[in-house]
DNA sequence: ACCGCCGGGTGCC
DNA sequence: ACCGCCGGGTGCC
């Protein structure tokens, strides 16, 4: 009866551009919902940059209220292909360049396929109201979905309280009138006659009872699939624990399935959607992959290694017969190639290896995609080919690939080729955004693993879009942090996995964001199943059969405060009062959030004057006023506001793709930004683009390059300035002597945000006898890796020491070598600190961890303290609880700055 | 008849 | 659409 087709072309057939930017014209705020599972994240800086106001997408979504609801019609339905069933969600969409009505409103179901249009004199009321954003009007079918013209859609209408007068009026002008809102169609969550529970009940769940409901996701482990446990091939070198036994035997089970996808039964012969109610006569694809969401430290990357040889293809594994020697097998010339040394210098690993044994097969197997895909976040690739090298065992030969560098092949064929491909973000990125060159659209991939894939979740941002449009049937992510800030992060990862009807939003939103975050339980029921159908989830704390998944050893943390020095503290106070004056200024102008950049300027200053004098004197004298001087000066001034973001350690993230700058560039508005990100941005919203960050005017011609010369300088030595010691540096050094009395061999990071620092440290170090080494963001990977290699190896010249700017490596980095850490200045983000520990206190560590944070008393550290401590407890207890409104934000912002500088 | 009424043609926006 | 609406044909009972 059904004549509507599969799910395939309309994914892609409707453009993700004109659909993403048909939501960021919807204006409703959703109660944001923050996970317990990564309590404190989205604190510093982000929140003080009001990085919610940039998003202009859902920010607005966060207050919705129903208006009422209003019975129409659809009509025109014998012209479009589009059906629907009794009580299926209907999508409503403007179609303003409709030649025959510039008012016309387009009726989709859920499967994107028009099915009619709502009758005129009804979509000459709801074009201005959609236009205008006063509204978000969703529709459901009740009733006659059958019918050869027209059918009623009963529509309800979300927005802001304040814009509700408006839609009344508006409405009423056109002779409609909303009925008010009932108990029960506020969780037109579901649709369908089965309504959930009053929304009294639900608003008052209080916060315990969501969090414990919230606790459930991932708390039910104990489902066969997620506790059997499944051997890896013998192809995989190492042998597994068994909580990542547990994971191979559940990714294996998730690719190989033939389930319907959550949310999907079959009857008689139709495959419906339970919760939209939509049905269609093709079987809707199977999700063949999922989340793995364990801890950091777990093991995801040799869990995956061991899918990927385990379950190699037709749900066999690699074809592997130690030492046989079938005509298939190439004579192992191999070995020699397959050292590292080849991939630092080439990029290529297992150059020249070609022999698969399937050789015999590969006529009829040509259709077959063979490659998997892995995409890492650049500061992992080493530790992602150091991992195949060391799990794969010697006698496999598999044919791999690292796409990274200028060099890298832009042929397709080869990269078919081959079982394993690495890459980078980045490069998936700038190569999709270099229109129709990018090889890695062109190929049919076997499997696409998506490594830290948390960096996926802005679904603006390039790296997204271009994993989207990914071809491979397997599809994995793996993150430590599955939702960092809120279910809205969830999407984009659903929306990666093919996940229908999801990967449109708005059905995300209707069914699953809104209901939860009003409280819906049907809301979180839904969510619950769905997550837990997908996901698979172990921290460091999960136990197997009532052991901890990992022992590790203990962590540790210290703080050693600090005394300044009588000249320390005057030059300290100095310049202490000048910001302070600065910074009253600015509140007594009311311009404390405008002058934002020279605010961070400041404190910066007096963080770096607590490491070590000579650490700010690259910093100009405080901010000078914009708007004068000549373009070549207003370029100079912004170029140097970039220079202290960029070494703030505050905003080392683009606010766009929330990734590290890659190419950053600066707006008149002094906000920095990735160059692409922010052009995006522009070319988006033009003619009139805003600052995500501020709103101000923004235009292309006017953005400013960091020059590259400059960036170097950056990190440069003050060679012709003499060395001094300070209080940190004396505490440093006095505990590293005293630790290399007690034990010489133990081994340290010392970590700082400030690459100067670091360089300042070297002196001392190098008098005092340390062999040390150093690994920061301005390092080439084949040094990265080199430092990484020496600092760990086990050997007797090995250093024991290594300098570590704090975001340098990102999170798979492994330094397991060191257990101590010195913590040379507080960062921002509590959450960045964790993570830089979990870099030694990982598997692999064998002894205790300890951990001395340098906090310099009477200063702007120990606010940052206070602060940092602050956040944690607000942010654990603030599970469910509604979100502050933008100007409490910026309230808070603002008693902030004040805590800081003792206002 | 500048009407009513009839019945055929027709049909989203 | 077993409707409404349009516009041509038609015209007492």
């Amino acid at each position: 009866m059904r004549a509507s087709g599969g799910w395939g072309a309309h994914s892609q057939g409707k453009t993700a551009q004109s659909k993403w930017l048909s939501w960021e014209h919807h204006h409703i705020n959703w109660l944001e919902l923050r996970s317990t599972w990564d309590f404190y994240s989205n604190i510093w800086p982000e929140d003080f940059l009001c990085r919610d106001d940039f998003a202009g997408t859902d920010e607005d979504t966060d207050s919705a209220v129903l208006f009422g609801t209003l019975r129409g019609n659809v009509v025109g339905l014998r012209y479009y292909a589009g059906v629907v069933n009794n009580n299926e969600m209907v999508a409503l969409q403007r179609q303003p360049n409709n030649p025959y009505d510039k008012n016309a409103v387009q009726v989709n179901n859920v499967n994107g396929d028009q099915v009619g249009h709502i009758k005129k004199e009804l979509a000459a009321a709801l074009a201005y109201i959609m236009d205008n954003k006063l509204a978000v009007v969703e529709g459901v079918v009740p009733y006659g979905a059958n019918n050869a013209f027209t059918m009623p859609v009963q529509m309800s209408f979300w927005g802001k309280e304040e814009n509700k007068r408006a839609v009344l009026d508006r409405l009423n002008m056109h002779g409609f009138k909303l009925a008010p809102p009932t108990k029960s169609n506020w969780f037109s969550g579901k649709a369908g006659p089965s309504y959930s529970a009053p929304v009294h009940a639900a608003v008052q769940m209080t916060t315990e009872q969501l969090k414990s409901e919230f606790d459930k996701l991932f708390e039910d482990l104990k489902e066969d699939d997620k506790t059997r446990e499944m051997e890896a091939t013998k192809a995989v070198g190492t042998s597994l624990l068994p909580h990542q036994k547990q994971a191979l035997a559940w990714m294996v089970s998730r690719e190989n399935n033939k389930d319907l996808p959550p949310f999907w039964e079959e009857r008689e012969n139709l495959f419906y959607n339970t919760i939209t109610n939509f049905a269609v006569k093709k079987r809707p694809e199977n999700v063949l992959g999922g989340i793995l969401a364990d801890d950091m430290g777990l093991g995801k990357t040799l869990t995956t290694i061991a899918v990927i040889l385990t379950n190699f293809y037709d749900g066999k594994p690699f074809p592997f017969e130690k030492k046989t020697s079938s005509c298939d097998v190439e004579p192992s010339t191999s070995k020699k190639e397959a050292e590292i040394t080849l991939l630092v210098v080439t990029l290529l690993f297992f150059s020249g290896s070609t022999s698969i044994q399937t050789t015999k097969k590969e006529d009829s197997d040509k259709a077959r995609p063979r490659a998997t895909l892995i995409i890492c976040p650049l500061s992992v690739l080493s530790n992602w080919i150091d991992q195949l090298e060391q799990h794969i065992s010697p006698d496999v030969h598999l044919n791999s690939y690292v796409y990274y560098g200028p060099e890298r092949s832009k042929d397709p064929v080869v990269l078919s080729k081959q079982d394993i491909v690495l890459t980078t973000y980045n490069i998936l990125a700038s190569d999709y955004g270099s229109r129709g060159d990018s090889p890695l659209h062109k190929v049919t991939w076997l499997r696409v693993v998506l490594d830290e894939g948390h960096t996926i979740r802005n679904p603006n941002a390039q790296q997204t879009k271009a994993a989207l449009y990914l071809k491979a049937q397997r599809r994995w992510i793996l993150t430590g942090t599955p939702i960092q800030n809120s279910l809205k992060d969830l999407w984009s990862l659903l929306s990666f996995l093919k996940l229908k009807p999801f990967t449109d939003r708005e059905w995300w939103h209707r069914t699953i964001q809104r209901p939860v975050t009003m409280g819906d339980p049907g809301g979180l029921r839904r969510l619950q199943s769905l997550i837990k159908n997908i996901t698979l989830r172990r921290t460091k704390t999960s136990k197997i059969k009532g052991k901890p998944v990992l022992e590790l050893p203990e962590r540790k943390v210290f703080i050693q405060h600090i005394t300044l020095t009588e000249e320390e503290t005057r030059i300290y106070q100095t310049v202490k009062h000048e910001s302070r004056a600065a910074i009253s200024r600015y509140f007594n102008d009311g311009t404390v959030l405008a002058h934002y950049a020279d605010i961070l300027g400041l404190l910066l200053r007096l963080r770096q004057l607590c490491c070590h004098p000579h650490l700010c004197t690259n910093i100009s004298s405080s901010a000078s006023p914009e708007g004068d001087g000549t373009p070549d000066e207003l370029r100079e001034k912004l170029i140097n506001k970039m220079k202290l973001v960029l070494s703030s350690g505050s905003d080392e993230e683009c606010a766009i793709c929330l990734d590290s700058l890659t190419l950053p560039v600066i707006t008149h508005c002094a906000h920095v930004f990735c160059k692409p990100c922010i052009c995006e941005v522009i070319q988006s919203e033009k003619p009139d683009a805003k600052c995500p960050l501020c709103r101000n005017e923004l235009q292309v011609e006017n953005l400013v390059e960091y020059p590259l010369d400059k960036l170097d300088s950056t990190a440069g030595k003050k060679a012709d300035q003499e060395w001094i010691s300070s209080s940190k540096v004396n505490a440093l050094m006095h505990a590293l002597i005293d630790l290399r009395k007690q034990n010489p061999t133990i081994k340290s990071l010392i970590v700082s945000q400030f690459t100067v620092f670091l360089s300042l440290i070297e002196t001392p170090l190098r008098e005092s006898g340390f062999v040390f080494t150093r690994l920061d963001g301005s390092m080439t990977q084949k040094k990265r890796v080199e430092a990484i290699q020496s600092f760990q190896n086990g050997q007797l010249d090995s250093p024991t020491i290594m300098l570590l700017s704090l975001k340098a490596g990102g999170v798979g980095l492994n330094l397991t070598a060191a257990s101590r850490v010195f913590l040379m200045d507080p960062a921002w983000n509590p959450a960045a600190e964790d993570q830089c520990f979990d870099r030694c206190h990982r598997l692999g560590q064998k002894q205790d961890v300890v951990i001395t944070k340098f906090i310099v008393k009477n200063s702007v550290e120990e606010n940052m303290l206070a602060i940092q401590n602050k956040k944690r407890e607000l942010a654990a207890g603030a599970f469910g609880a509604k979100k502050q409104t933008t100007s409490e934000m910026k309230q808070t912002k603002i008693n902030e700055i004040k805590t800081l500088i003792d206002l």
